[in-house]
RNA sequence: GCCCCCAUCGUCUAGUGGACUAGGACGCGGCCCUUUCAAGGCCAAAACCGGGGUUCGAAUCCCCGUGGGGGCACCA
């Protein structure tokens, strides 16, 4: 399929950080970009000042960086339609509420916040909708100007044409129609002469040359607003375009502020991008999964890498239904994505977590232990908890599990004892050389492999649950071997 | 309360009037493999919200219910 270059923007507000909801938003404006050799604009949305959050900004963009969406045109790298932060295009914004004044379009408002709120406060009273009465609507505009010119305080308000229904084309909704009494004077222009939302994104997404408006469902109230601000300009319209929303893993509503602030702790999951890389997720399989929330290739493909997606992404396969999230899925696309890495690169991604833990582990270190946990961690930072103990120097575990089931201590403690004779006695540690003699002996103690094994594994390893024992010996210094299987013997005698 | 949107297995989804005995994936259960744990292989259970139309024929189109979601700021 081939479609003219697409310009795109995601626009987040920086009152909060990089979600997996605001992060597919972002992922599927990339994807249209990148498949039609398009721009991929980063905008921050910050005219409301007062809710801004200091680090928000810079976390939104690091958030889309660890994620690999890289933007053509946006704050850091600047492009042709800059400035690329709302609150620096003021100027702009009141200069084009000034012109739908100036044709007759908006209105200059007088109001108080106090007859608002009693306004408000009446209607609600009778469970009637909210809006605006329109007080100020026919003020004479040179009367206006002579108030505002006065010193009087005033905000712009949008001048919603009425007795007539508005219709708007989604692409995956069709046409979205509302009567237009359901929608009141709006306020494009705050008293302190900043943009609200509606106007400021409407004239940057015109003057931007923004091609489709890829967003969240939650603006489809204000859809005919946005529209009705681009038609009394006399500008074309993008196309449409609005996602669903997540909903929690139950499917009951979208998560709230709590609930999204205690996953981290309460299950370890985190619906925050910042979070991924320290609960040991690929990028790679965060992109995997949230892609295919809400958007699908075809009947059957579900692993995707991000060429992948830009090659076979389409609006018209986006579901407009909303999706409950499921972390199980993450967790599996972590697992595939991770067994899909070459070993030298699963080694590089996996060092920071050894590094965090206080392990000195170096990278080819890590890279010949690769072959033994790759298949067996679902997140990064697993491979610790699989494979610390090759780098530590004391292991810790609890000598009760030195006896497996149906033996006893004395027991244990001979076939312990057996297997460092032998392995004391082969020319080497390496796996041929090792497992053979292992398994005679196992048989001959009329033991399980499983159970000598067992004993093995916890006097080496210190863990119930790790890589195929005789790999691990292999891979360990001979010195350390013995050690830990001579301290094993001390645990068995009860010393 | 008002406005708008949505509706297929528990979950993510395929399905655009006949190819549907409704396909795939996660999860769940079973079996195989097996030194633990995984991975892998095989098998199973599991869905068209309800009611009316339209049509020779409806998961697919229309209407009404119901359910779910979103929105109703000098927030975005």
């Amino acid at each position: 399929m081939t479609l003219s270059p697409a310009r795109v923007r995601f626009a987040p507000s920086p009152t909060g950080y990089l979600h997996i909801g605001g992060a597919r938003t972002a992922l599927y404006n990339y994807l249209l970009a990148k498949q039609t050799g398009g721009q991929f604009i980063l905008r921050i949305e910050d005219t409301d000042q007062a809710r801004l959050v200091a680090d928000a900004m810079e976390e939104q963009m690091n958030g889309l960086r660890w994620l690999g969406l890289h933007w053509d045109e946006g704050p850091d790298v600047g492009g042709p339609c800059g400035p690329y932060i709302q609150s620096q295009r003021t100027e702009i914004h009141r200069a084009h509420a000034e012109q739908l004044v100036a044709m007759g379009k908006a209105y200059y408002c007088f109001c108080a916040k106090e007859r608002l709120e009693a306004l408000r406060a009446e209607q609600l009273a009778l469970k009637r909708q909210p809006r605006y009465d329109g007080h100020c609507r026919n003020i004479p505009l040179a009367e206006a100007k002579a108030r505002k010119a006065a010193g009087e305080s005033c905000v712009i308000r949008f001048k919603v044409p009425t007795e007539v229904k508005t219709t708007v084309h989604d692409v995956l909704r069709g046409g979205i129609t509302v009567d237009n009494s359901t929608l009141d004077d709006f306020i494009i222009l705050k008293s302190d002469g900043l943009s609200l939302y509606h106007l400021a994104a409407m004239v940057d997404d015109h003057l931007m040359g923004i091609t489709h408006v890829i967003r969240s469902s939650e603006w489809i109230p204000s859809l005919p607003k946005h529209a009705l601000i681009l038609r009394a300009f006399g500008w074309g319209e993008p196309q449409w375009v609005h996602l669903s929303v997540f909903l929690k893993p139950s499917g009951k509503g979208k998560m709230s502020k709590r609930e999204t602030a205690n996953l981290k702790a309460e299950e370890g999951h985190s619906i925050f991008v910042r979070d991924m890389s320290e609960l040991g997720y690929l990028p790679e399989a965060v992109l995997n999964w949230i892609a295919l929330m809400g958007w699908s290739l075809d009947d059957k493909t579900d692993v995707l890498t991000l060429d992948e997606m830009i090659r076979g992404f389409s609006i018209e396969r986006l579901n407009p239904a909303p999706a409950a999230i499921s972390f199980d899925k993450l967790d599996h696309y972590s697992g595939v994505h991770i067994r899909a890495l070459p070993p030298e690169e699963l080694a590089k991604r996996i060092k920071p977590y050894f590094d965090q833990a206080g392990l000195n582990a170096d990278e080819s270190a890590l890279l010949r232990i690769v072959p033994l946990i790759q298949v067996r961690i679902a997140t990064l930072d697993e491979s610790v908890s699989m494979a610390g103990f090759f780098f530590r120097d004391r292991i810790d575990y609890d000598p009760a599990g030195l006896i497996p089931k149906g033996m006893d201590a004395a027991s244990a403690l001979a076939a312990l004892h057996r297997s460092i004779d032998l392995l004391g006695s082969l020319p080497d540690l390496a796996h041929p050389t090792t497992e053979p003699p292992m398994r005679a002996l196992a048989s001959e103690l009329k033991l399980k492999p499983a159970q000598l094994f067992g004993i093995l594994r916890l006097a080496i390893t210190g863990q119930q649950i790790s890589p195929p024992l005789f790999e691990t010996i292999a891979l360990l210094d001979r010195e350390t071997v013995f050690a830990r299987l001579a301290k094993a013997e001390t645990y068995l005698r009860g010393e």
